[in-house]
DNA sequence: GCTATTTCTTAAACCATGTCATTGGAGTAA
DNA sequence: TTACTCCAATGACATGGTTTAAGAAATAGC
């Protein structure tokens, strides 16, 4: 992570957008100017709990988690955002209210950033972002959707397993406290499970 | 639930709208064309797995439930819809592929449908929908988040309390039985909490 | 208004997962 | 080196939640 912040390359993000929607030279202009680059240090925070979620993240390089800290102490982790992925409190960002939620960088990363103001003017300066953003929350709540319901319906060997199905690169970025936290078990059992996982059968 | 379709109101619907973003008199027509009136009979289908999602729907009155059904047959209910609530499988409705989902009638419902081609030409004809369908998700979205923070981080006695808590009209409505379901928890266990917190304290 | 079916409750045995305590290894800082 | 911290592994034990079964209560269908 040596690159020089102004110089910092806003293509992968245009690319984004143009995947989901092409975007045309006005666009392409309103989003280089309304966003803007920054680097989070490892263990740095994003967002701390009690603070306003006032800014979209779109991470290029790097990794982030956002999680909740409960009554004693225990991390509970909402989720991971990896290179070309979003990561805010939803929540706080609309209602202008305190987050309850922490984001931290896990590696050192890169992220494109919006602020509220400026995305909102965004929208009304070109209706095409209110698609664009409409058809990129509506996959994150699928994605969302089909985790509630692995976590409602399957056992916690299953979702390991469903896991690292889905996200097999995530394994070595991660720590294995930090895959335990969002599994939602105990490390110790996530350790126990992979001991079971790794002998051929018994 | 005895009114005539034909006559069904579809006022419920503007007022949700005009709640989120005043329409004019051209969207207001919009709606009225493209969004049509069904009435479904408690345990009817609104959506069966294997089918492809097609239709948003509204409910106006009763209440719908969405789950999946695991290989040992057990229901697990992603979601209720009552009065003013949207249900479907976006997945399914987005992708156009098979849905792993049902939706079917917990009472008789009245809902008010859009078709996927009439979304579509909706968000042409009138970029607005794109905004309101934009913050529509993104409050779907948060509630979700909620719910699965919830499930990672909390014991089903505190999930059922602050469902308790959350939909305090709801436990009217339904079963334990589906209650328990979607919690996450089997209807034994259920009843059991409930003899627990319906003793003062020992 | 009766019967069949579904739902609710209770309880004992059982299994999945959590808690706590201990140990050893890897990484970092003096 | 030493000391310090973080992480993974493991064992003994505790608890939350499921399974199975059976009876009581409520509801649906005729």
């Amino acid at each position: 992570m040596n690159e020089n912040l102004s110089q910092a390359s806003i293509e992968p993000l245009l690319n984004y957008f143009d995947r989901l929607i092409l975007l045309n030279k006005e666009e392409i202009d309103l989003v280089t100017k309304k966003f803007h680059p920054r680097l989070y240090r490892k263990r740095q925070f994003v967002l701390q709990e009690g603070d306003i979620c006032t800014q979209f993240n779109f991470v290029v390089k790097g990794c982030l988690r956002m999680y909740k800290i409960d009554e004693q102490g225990t991390i509970h982790i909402l989720q991971f955002a990896t290179e070309n992925h979003w990561i805010m409190d939803l929540g706080s960002f609309h209602t202008e209210k305190k987050s309850e939620l922490n984001i931290d960088a896990i590696e050192d990363t890169m992220v494109l950033q919006i602020s509220y103001n400026d995305l909102i003017s965004l929208y009304l300066q070109a209706s095409k972002f209110d698609r664009i953003f409409r058809v990129l929350i509506e996959n994150s709540f699928v994605v969302l959707q089909n985790r509630l319901l692995q976590n409602i319906s399957s056992t916690a060997e299953e979702r390991y397993q469903s896991f690292l199905d889905i996200y097999p690169h995530m394994t070595n970025r991660l720590s294995q406290t930090q895959v335990a936290s969002f599994l939602g078990i105990t490390p110790e059992f996530l350790s126990r499970l992979r001991n079971k996982l790794s002998k051929p059968k018994s």
